[in-house]
DNA sequence: CACCTAACGTAATCATTCT
DNA sequence: AGAATGATTACGTTAGGTG
């Protein structure tokens, strides 16, 4: 009972020190500084928009080998290629798929099967307690960093910044659900004691 | 300013690793 | 088997660049 509060108050205390930051950054001279939020917007010349939209009207879908290879064949952050196609995926309907004749009506395996084109993902990155604690100092500091914070995370604790950038938002995401879980069960009891009652 | 779109956010889910 | 947690997706929002 108490003890939830005061994670509460904690949590809540937390939100205000990265905000204070966060205004911080902000107020602190945009210009001289520049502490970016985000990355600069890169923009891809028509070369290299044109072997992008080729290979998304091949495969929606890239596994990770694939967008590695695009990524090295366009001179490009293999990152860069994901956000590209997660984009192009949210605008451009893309259920031109069987366009292809052949489809037949024999074709579903079944959409819960292997959507994503077998040749997988990325390998999952395990961290080391050391570079988890500096994650998670970080995350505590300011749980939203700006592309800089991240480049400088990521070269601290040698992992590519992307990978920086999903371990944030899986943090965010956890805590955010842990918290939500948090509340049910509060509600839950309030709900019990009144019944008592 | 309006439009396009890269960057980024959350939420849900898949997948791997560890206990 | 199940908990933790990294990776991927859908979908919506934010903001940088350009006509």
């Amino acid at each position: 009972m108490y003890l939830r509060k005061v994670e509460e108050v904690k949590t809540l205390e937390l939100s205000l020190r990265w905000l204070r930051t966060v205004l911080q950054t902000v107020s602190l001279s945009p210009e001289t500084v520049a502490t970016r939020c985000r990355r600069s917007q890169t923009s891809f010349t028509e070369v290299q928009l044109k072997i992008l939209v080729q290979a998304f009207s091949q495969n929606p879908y890239p596994g990770y080998t694939a967008k590695q290879r695009l990524a090295v064949e366009i001179n490009t952050e293999e990152s860069r290629i994901q956000i590209w196609f997660q984009n192009r995926r949210a605008r451009h309907g893309f259920l031109e798929r069987p366009k292809k004749n052949l489809d037949s009506s024999k074709d579903h395996a079944s959409p819960k099967e292997k959507i994503q084109d077998g040749r997988g993902r990325r390998c999952r990155t395990s961290y080391s307690s050391s570079q988890l604690q500096t994650l998670k100092n970080a995350f505590t500091e300011n749980p939203y960093p700006g592309i800089d914070s991240r480049e400088q995370l990521a070269e601290e604790i040698g992992v590519p910044e992307s990978r920086v950038q999903i371990w944030f938002q899986n943090r965010r995401s956890r805590l955010c659900i842990q918290r939500k879980r948090g509340l049910e069960e509060a509600s839950d009891q309030r709900q019990n004691q009144g019944q008592d009652l």
